[in-house]
RNA sequence: CGGGGUGUAGCGCAGCCUGGUAGCGCACCUGCUUUGGGAGCAGGGGGUCGGAGGUUCAAAUCCUCUCGCCCCGACCA
């Protein structure tokens, strides 16, 4: 491609509306565009990234077994009634009418036309397993798009669904489609992690997100150093309840005067108590009713986990106005000991534990020497805390480590979610008819692009991955001397002889712009042609990350550069 | 949806408080010079100041409403 004749204009100042590196520099780049919020054109620059990291994702999914397919973008309501998440799904879910007044939904994700596809195709356990994807546009109309392509909400993903007759068999896709994930992030050079998951309102029985490690992550990553140990932050746990103390003997209830102490920092600086002995009550609200929460003073309730123990479809914090209501006490005063509360659960953290001191229901009051099953009743126990940075690791112990990550792509077992509202069912060899188990897949392709930027780039600009570079090779032409085009065009023309993907920049601009522009855009390789070096017969070729000129005969040159594209290529798709 | 901010040329911004001919930088066009890291000089084109209503002799500027966008929070395949 000429550049002369391309579709592509860099920007020499951040977009205002940027705040994320990937989003500012793909912005100046020319890659993009913003239509409105959260919603862009790929430009033909990005549009070029993006077909290649699909190409890659085709590949691995092809190589894994999955079978491609294309489903609308626009879905009967009908089907989503039948699942029941025409309901269940808020306000991100885009639904649209047609003409004659019947729903429609833009589709944030395909489980419900892909089940009614397989249900009606699929009648035999002979047909099974079958796993079918597509990348496609969605579209999730979120509260606060953000970010640029890591928070769209109209975005391009793909999503695969597999269907089984046995968890075993489920199990078996489950670690392909794995494998190959890790196989499409190794490919786009993303430093990326399999971390356990939570399900979220997808549902099903076990999920894993692949996270790229970026300090403008919006997840939070646990991770063992020692052993393989990593989850999402919401779902992470820990061993670090075991260093409490030896149980005490109990003692006495009684009443600690404490004016003004609402918060658990207050409390403990008035009663000279670390705030790990003291113990902190939350109260939640949920489709269950209202819950209290006890957990160690130092720590914080987890509302996934909280929300998963109790089965609950939503949890929040109860608000300020409704505490004495609820439990009988004012806010910051709360407390297991007389409650009104119907259900109270306590971190495990506090099993051990003797002669709690918490709040005492009455204004200015705590209680010390407080002990379940004497002053009130045994609470639930569970793990309902967030894990902290140092805190053993559950497996082997090591002090665990978190870092931020972005999310690109989640695999789940699903199990019989969707086939079951939906009658997605099969003969098995006893002509039993039986549900289908199921998994889906999903990998965010912008995302994943965006993710390569955050990982890649420098104060000049971008510096992509050969892989999904949106060209592998820029020859700047230095110079309108006539031998200085004609060797440029030589060039270029057996790079494309070669297969290579190059761009020749034979814009009539000064040296300087051409050379920022190239760094800004991040090719991974540059060769660069002018008269002061063609003086001697030379040419100067260079790679994006370290910028370390480099010189040589134009077909010397040209072998180099075209052997270390391919070695690359060959090198990461092996 | 709560809190905060912002909307003026393709992009980045000033002007608004204190009403009176709409400005600057980049980009764009013309000419000359320049040409290995975002050139210089000269000339030029482009904006119903987000929209509607109001106050006023007069509104980008003041008032009311509305819409878009951004940030923080809550939420999230």
């Amino acid at each position: 491609m000429r550049w002369s004749q391309y579709f592509l204009y860099t920007l020499r100042e951040d977009p205002a509306d940027a705040d994320v590196i990937s989003h500012k520099l793909m912005m100046r780049a020319g890659m993009l565009r913003k239509v409105a919020a959260g919603i862009y054109t790929y430009l033909p620059l990005g549009l070029r990234s993006v077909k290649k990291t699909e190409g890659i994702v085709r590949e691995e999914m092809n190589r894994a077994g999955a079978v491609e397919l294309l489903m609308p973008t626009i879905q009967p309501g009908e089907l989503w009634m039948e699942s029941g998440r025409w309901k269940l799904y808020g306000r991100e879910l885009l639904r649209i009418k047609d003409r004659s007044d019947r729903d429609f939904v833009y589709a944030p994700t395909a489980e419900e036309v892909i089940t009614d596809t397989v249900r009606d195709s699929v009648n035999s356990y002979r047909q099974l397993p079958i796993n079918l994807y597509q990348i496609q546009t969605k579209f999730r109309d979120e509260l606060r798009p953000r970010f640029g392509l890591m928070r769209g909400r109209e975005f391009t993903m793909k999503d695969s669904y597999s269907f089984h007759v046995s968890m075993e068999s489920l199990a078996e896709t489950y670690e392909k489609m794995r494998a190959a994930y890790s196989r499409v992030f190794t490919r786009c050079a993303l430093d990326h992690v399999a971390v356990e998951a939570d399900t979220g309102n997808i549902g099903g029985s076990a999920s894993h997100e692949f996270m790229v490690l970026a300090q403008s992550g919006e997840d939070a990553v646990v991770s063992c150093p020692n052993c393989k140990y990593g989850a999402n932050i919401e779902k992470a746990t820990s061993k670090f309840f075991s260093d409490e103390p030896e149980p005490a003997p109990m003692t006495e209830l009684a009443p600690l005067h404490t004016p003004g102490t609402q918060s658990i920092d207050d409390v403990g600086r008035f009663l000279k108590k670390k705030t790990s002995e003291l113990v902190k009550t939350l109260v939640f609200d949920s489709d269950l009713g209202c819950v209290m929460v006890l957990v160690r003073g130092d720590r914080e309730g987890n509302l996934i986990k909280i929300k998963n123990y109790l089965g609950a479809e939503w949890l929040e914090m109860l608000p300020d106005s409704r505490f004495q209501d609820e439990t009988g006490g004012p806010v910051g005063y709360c407390g297991p000991v007389g409650t009104r509360a119907k259900r109270v659960l306590a971190d495990v953290s506090l099993k051990p534990r003797k002669n709690w001191i918490v709040g005492g229901n009455k204004p200015d009051t705590h209680l010390g020497g407080a002990n379940p099953g004497r002053d009130f009743a045994q609470p639930e126990y569970g793990d309902f805390t967030t894990v902290f940075a140092g805190d053993p690791c559950p497996r082997c112990g090591t002090a665990l480590e978190i870092y931020r990550g972005i999310e690109v792509g989640h695999v789940f077992k699903l199990g019989t979610k969707y086939s079951e509202s939906m009658h997605c069912t099969y003969l098995d060899e006893a002509g039993q008819r039986q549900l289908m188990i199921m998994g889906c897949y999903g990998l965010g392709i912008g995302r994943t692009v965006a993710a390569a930027v955050e990982q890649s780039h420098d104060d000049a600009g971008i510096i992509w991955p050969i892989p999904i570079a949106p060209f592998e090779v820029v020859i700047t032409q230095v110079g309108r001397e006539d031998n200085v085009r004609t060797t440029a065009e030589e060039v270029y023309s057996k790079l494309l002889d070669a297969g290579i993907d190059v761009l020749l920049d034979d814009r009539d601009e000064r040296p300087g712009v051409k050379f920022k522009d190239a760094d800004l855009i991040g090719f991974p390789l540059r060769i660069a042609v002018g008269a002061k070096s063609l003086a001697n017969g030379q040419i100067e070729w260079s790679w994006r990350k370290d910028r370390v000129k480099q010189l040589g005969a134009p077909a010397e040159v040209i072998e180099r550069v075209v052997r270390e594209v391919t070695s690359t290529r060959a090198h990461s798709s092996s």
